[in-house]
DNA sequence: ATGAAAGCGCTAACAC
DNA sequence: GTGTTAGCGCTTTCAT
């Protein structure tokens, strides 16, 4: 036998459709008479009565889901990703929506078609920069959403459109909080590791230190600055030059991001170096990954859980009220001392 | 101006929105001329048609969403959905299906109506089982499925009934594994770590460890079983009891899962312990969170990834093929040497 | 208070 | 080949 629906209750209780929807959508309404309401109830529940939420959404012409865009791709990034998603869910729960996980198939950028077909089914999309798209990737992104009139909201990123909702953190200020750190701990020469010059993390990052080390009158020489282009043996490379002469190595890293971090040890390992000792390291992530590392990293710690769980409110508020003005919210970040810095 | 739809297109073609849906739904058809399919696609072109997913959910009775049924609770747990999330995302983008993330409110079992409503959008769920229900919740979970006529898959779980589809790994047979790479090497008291008594997984893992040990003519005492009831402060009462006398401590301790293993790995850093020196221990998890830590797990890996990939898969077999049989797959796992055992 | 009827945007069966 | 029509299951006026 096939699913009942608003007719089959309506046959047997011997009233309206229409009367039907509104007694079991509307708890307490006098627009049907309580002992219809009551019958009504009792057959739905006895028929075992479950809405059809296709046909429901149709009709309202919204869905209440939301479509998060993001990749799936090395494990780290896949654990920071768990995080956002578990703070998203937390709001989405709370507020009655549901999540639709999308993950671009293609690289970076994706044509507008991809885009816009992801529209299917959400009343809006979550983004959340892994720190793979360019500025120029942003903002081209950005002009499509906004032409296809999709309500979004970004996660992890900082745009400088005033139009588009995002959250993130001020790393700005990070990359000076960083300098003033590691120079207070005695540090004269310390150097930037990011994974690409391109990204807006990285620019803003390597902002702030400048700005901060400039502030105790140092400098960040440009060969104190290294991009790994995600790619561990580039790390190596990188690692290897600056430490080969003690005499001008640097004595502090600040690491732009978790998988470098891993890259780091990894090499610190490979190559029989002690953390602090040989270098120190500060880095920024994903707490929960960080506090699995030994020794225990010095490191900014992203708010993950809330950037996920705020960047879904926002996107409902945007979605529920239409005269909502979007926000770029910047989180507090808190650096964590641990045993590397 | 709200989106363009078939009778838009039907209008400026000078044809029938039936033409419309046809021509573009099917590359090559004798249904409708080439002329007119090449007028018609270039019109929707320049409209930006962007056809209405729950309008076609709605007509053709399905949405190709798949909805994964998941807590999301503590980071490590995160850390293993997120592996086999992303084997998920891989068969469902192949397959052309999205994913539906549901995260059950309650706490286990919850009631016949949340699983019914979870059918929701969906043409079928995925459950991952992350170790929090008994075998009678499970039973009970999956008779009220079957009586809603749901497609489902269990993840991660062995299931009796062989109505059930089901992906996992033979924990008997992991145990009895365990059982004889710690007797080779000269372990010859073991003990078993798991994390509630009532898990399906406890009980099989059980089962091989013994008959592991018992095949060596050893034996495995009821005070060498310890459960943590998910509590940090109970693992570390567990250990401290059974390390308290040098003359029965257990040499060797397989521990079930990544959250127990994290807790022996604090405890031992709080006792200034060492592995393997003062107790050797074998794991049971997800690659990607034991690599990480130091000293370098011995341990199970557990097919996260696989286990998305090919429980997706089970799934969307069963809905498009009627005719399929339901199946129970047991994944093989491999033991990685690491430095605890 | 109640029911009839008009959509929501699309698919598919059927007639021409 | 092409257009007409009848749904899919629900919400929502709008009469009554």
């Amino acid at each position: 036998m096939t699913a009942p629906k608003l007719a089959d209750i309506a046959k047997r209780a011997e009233v309206s459709i229409a009367a039907v929807s509104i007694a079991l959508n509307n708890r307490d309404t006098k627009r049907v008479s309580e002992a219809k309401r009551n019958e009504i109830r009792k057959i739905a529940e006895e028929l075992n009565y479950v809405p059809n939420e296709v046909a429901k959404a149709l009709s309202e012409r919204r869905t209440r889901l939301l479509g998060l865009v993001v990749p799936f791709r090395d494990p780290i990034l896949n654990h920071f990703i768990a995080q956002v998603l578990s703070g998203i869910q937390v709001t989405l729960m709370r507020r009655g929506y549901s999540l639709l996980l999308y993950s671009p198939t293609g690289k970076s950028g994706g044509s507008t078609r991809d885009q816009v077909l992801e529209r299917r089914f959400t009343d809006g999309l979550i983004f959340v920069d892994t720190g793979s798209s360019s500025t120029r990737d942003l903002a081209e992104r950005i002009q499509q959403l906004e032409a296809a009139k999709i309500k979004f909201v970004m996660i992890n990123t900082y745009s400088h459109r005033a139009s588009v909702n995002s959250v993130g953190v001020d790393d700005s200020a990070m990359g000076e909080a960083a300098a003033h750190y590691l120079v207070q701990r005695k540090h004269r020469r310390i150097a930037f590791l990011s994974s690409s010059g391109m990204l807006p993390t990285h620019l803003h990052l390597l902002q702030g230190l400048r700005r901060g080390v400039i502030a105790h009158g140092l400098d960040l020489p440009a060969e104190h600055i290294g991009c790994s282009e995600n790619n561990e043996e580039t790390t190596f490379r990188i690692l290897d030059r600056w430490l080969a002469s003690k005499r001008t190595a640097p004595t502090a890293i600040f690491c732009a991001d978790d998988q470098l971090l891993m890259h780091l040890y990894g090499y610190v390992e490979a190559r029989g170096m002690r953390l602090p000792e040989d270098v120190a390291v500060i880095g920024r992530g994903d707490a929960s990954f960080n506090s699995l590392l030994r020794p225990r990293p010095t490191a900014f710690y992203l708010p993950t859980f809330e950037m996920g769980e705020l960047g879904a409110g926002m996107l409902i508020d945007l979605i529920e009220k239409p005269e909502q003005k979007p926000q770029r919210v910047l989180l507090p970040f808190k650096l964590h001392a641990g045993d590397t810095a």
